[in-house]
RNA sequence: GGAGAGGUGGCCGAGUCUGGUUGAAGGCGCUUCCCUGCUAAGGAAGUAACGGGGUAACCCCCCGUUCGAGGGUUCGAAUCCCUCCCUCUCCGCCA
């Protein structure tokens, strides 16, 4: 959730939100509604002062006074009452629409949508497509299985077999091991979480649609494990010297991909259900934005090490997420396709996520709340499709990345023999 | 799923039956000071968070909220009532 004093005190928190494409409107509507809770926060609180006392007074008081004395605080109760149902009134709408702002765009965003990306890296050399894209080449070695799960699940689910499943759990440990090497704790974390959690981390009311839920539970299933790994210190007040406090979390992703009907029909790219490893990243609200280029580092290390070109790009306001400031991501050469496509990102969500979660370090001077930022060190679905183009020899074998040989004891695979 | 017990400050733990200066005894821990050749022991004081407001600003002052969460009863709730969440014990079931 956004921060209601900056909003009105700082000019610039203002329009990093309108960057993201938010009517001015209704900011100045969301201010008001503000004024009038704070307004009428006062004149509650003072009622509630005078009750307090009256109330006191009467425990105090000699039983022939009491009498009088509670129908003095009988009058001030109702009074009270009234203005509190209007106060009551007056901060749920406020929050019903607090809660829909998203939090506002770093300067250093380009202004603009999905294609005003600014480029900031780029590694490696695109290349050309190979005999088969990671659809067919899949298929050819038996190692997706769409056709079946189909027919089982519908579309948009797969199977994955065979060294597929060696090379993701190869990728998990690569990924991992150096994770850890970085301070990074590794978490499995719980996949179903209750609504407050997705409301929390930041992914609630915006991506709802996105989202399974399980009616029967009020739980909805994850579609990072993200989501659960920013309530790991949910309402705790952190030394700063144990900052920052880094995450690694394994786990299933789930997500609807609700409005992108005919996009990315094919293979893997785009599926209801991936495994990923995913950067958490608690961390002290100084220095941020060096964790960030830490994760960032880190995304890009992997890339290299799996010798995949990629360029870096600083993603535009209104592409943002709600709880981002500031994302960049790593888009690695699709060669079947001719073009750049994402593969990890990280973000910096300053304080937006910790203010819901109650997050905070300790401090000389007042307890701020703590910073968190997120990034994906291995979506391995998306992330074989890319191996499986890159990867991919004419005779129709596969040559394993070479950091990934250790983990799973294969170097060539050949082609199937029929 | 069935039966029972319980959730109080950084931690432990009273208070709940019998509602009233209880933001909450006591202990531990922590901070500062004193004592001590050093350490230990001992003595003194302090020690929650959040929100709103005052102030040029604050280490300052005022007010409010918080005893798992949300409702209710009452002039007044940690204490009484309802709903929910969580933890523990026993039984059942189970990877």
């Amino acid at each position: 959730m956004i921060d209601l004093r900056k909003l009105r005190e700082d000019e610039n928190y203002r329009t990093g939100i309108t960057h993201k494409g938010v009517d001015p409107e209704i900011l100045d509507e969301l201010l008001e509604l503000d004024a009038a809770c704070r307004a009428l926060q006062g004149e509650v609180e003072q009622l509630r002062s005078e009750q307090n006392r009256a109330s006191k007074d009467i425990g105090r008081a000699s039983p022939e006074e009491r009498e009088g004395k509670i129908n003095i605080a009988a009058t001030i109760k109702s009074k009270l009452q009234e203005v509190e149902a209007e106060y009551g009134r007056a901060s749920e709408s406020l929050s019903e629409i607090a809660i829909t702002i998203p939090n506002p765009a770093d300067p250093r965003c380009p202004t603009g949508g999905e294609d005003d990306y600014e480029v900031i890296e780029i590694v490696g050399e695109k290349t050309e497509p190979p005999p088969m894209d990671h659809a067919e080449y899949g298929e050819y070695m038996g190692w997706i299985e769409i056709e079946k799960a189909a027919e089982n699940m519908g579309s948009r689910f797969a199977y994955l077999m065979g060294e597929a499943v060696l090379i993701e759990f190869a990728l998990v440990q690569f990924t991992l091991s150096k994770l850890v090497s970085h301070g990074f704790t590794p978490v499995v974390p719980p996949v179903l979480v209750r609504e407050q959690m997705m409301l929390d981390a930041g992914f609630f009311p915006t991506d709802r649609q996105q989202v399974y839920e399980l009616a029967e539970d009020d739980l909805f299933l994850t579609g990072t494990s993200e989501v659960a790994l920013a309530g790991l210190h949910r309402g705790d007040l952190l030394d700063a010297e144990d900052l920052p406090i880094r995450f690694g979390g394994f786990s299933s992703c789930f997500r609807r991909e609700a409005g992108t009907y005919g996009k990315d029909t094919s293979g893997i790219f785009r599926v209801h259900q991936f495994d990923k490893v995913e950067m958490f990243s608690f961390c002290d609200p100084l220095n941020s934005w060096d964790e960030l280029e830490n994760l960032r580092n880190l995304e890009q290390e992997i890339l290299n090490e799996l010798e995949l070109p990629y360029r870096v790009i600083l993603v535009a306001a209104g592409d943002l997420g709600a709880p981002a400031a500031l994302k960049y991501d790593c888009e690695v050469w699709l060669p079947s396709e001719g073009r750049y496509r994402e593969l990890t990102s990280c973000s910096n969500y300053l304080d937006y996520s910790a203010r819901r979660m109650m997050t905070r370090v300790r401090g000389d001077d007042g307890n701020p709340l703590i910073h968190t930022l997120n990034g994906t060190a291995c979506a391995i679905g998306r992330t074989l499709v890319f191996l499986m183009e890159h990867c991919q020899q004419h005779d129709g074998s596969f040559k394993v990345p070479k950091v990934l040989q250790p983990f799973c004891g294969l170097d060539v695979i050949p082609p199937p023999t029929t």
